[in-house]
DNA sequence: CAAATCTCAGCTACACTGACATGA
DNA sequence: CTCATGTCAGTGAAGCTGAGATTT
């Protein structure tokens, strides 16, 4: 192989393992990777806002919009009216949202760890650095706010 | 933080590098991150058939024919018909081509740079772990198919 | 006739921006 | 009035499948 850089070389891994993923949950679960992720995350929070919930994912507030619209649908959030705040929406997990999100993590992880192991990567380096990186592009992003 | 899994974290990593990617490449060359990696890929592998380009980036064959057809008008890459094979459509980037990818690659490699040295991470270790994970993902993809 | 290669048509998921309504 | 929050409308980039054409 040529002498690629890092950086193409990790896009390119991501962008595999998305696939993947994406094939797998569909299959195990019915849902798309970027739904998980949704659940993921809203799981993470607890309830929230749309708005913080855009935030954290990185996201416009109409994409957040729509894509929850989708959700409800099926049944895996709920939104109700803050009663402390007439404009806001806050939003939660449904006991099948949560269950879908478990489950859906449960199978990629799966997967991911027998990519580790398959690729004898040692995980906790992966994770060390997966976060150090993660941590840096918030910081990063704080100060060119400031 | 929750001790959220390796996979989450991963995946989350690299939506926001692409996020950042897919912008500084706007901005830079005018070009979006999937069709940089168009060019890169293109790049590596040198004239080749539609199909192989599909082939090696895991895409439809329509698909990279909608896209090759907007490469082509750009003035990026060149399509010809194989002299050997009446069907086949011989792809070549053009100058133009080789000089926005050796910018586009520029441009993300500087950015991520920059990133890893932030994040204080060891550049190599990265990279070795990165270049075994891809590499155990195309060794499960070939027994699957046999 | 079968297989490989490319294109056409139609569709879907998901994101954005800009404009707007509404409540603090 | 202005800011914050959420929604509506329109749009775009990029992928898919299924069907068809053409060449081997």
């Amino acid at each position: 192989m040529a002498p690629e850089s890092t950086s193409f070389l990790l896009g390119r891994l991501v962008t595999q393992l998305e696939r993947e993923g994406e094939q797998i949950l569909r299959v195990e679960t019915g849902i798309s990777y970027k739904r998980a992720v949704f659940l993921f995350v809203l799981r993470f929070l607890g309830t929230v806002t749309q708005h913080h919930l855009a935030e954290a994912l990185g996201y416009s507030d109409p994409a957040v919009s729509m894509m929850l619209r989708e959700l409800v649908k099926e049944g895996f959030v709920t939104t109700a009216p803050d009663p402390e705040h007439g404009r806001k929406q806050l939003v939660t997990l449904t006991p099948e949202g949560q269950e879908i999100a478990i489950r859906a993590r449960h199978v990629l992880d799966a997967h991911f760890d027998e990519l580790v192991r398959l690729a004898e990567v040692d995980d906790q380096q992966l994770r060390s650095i997966t976060t150090k990186l993660i941590m840096a592009i918030a910081e990063k992003r704080k100060k060119e706010l400031s």
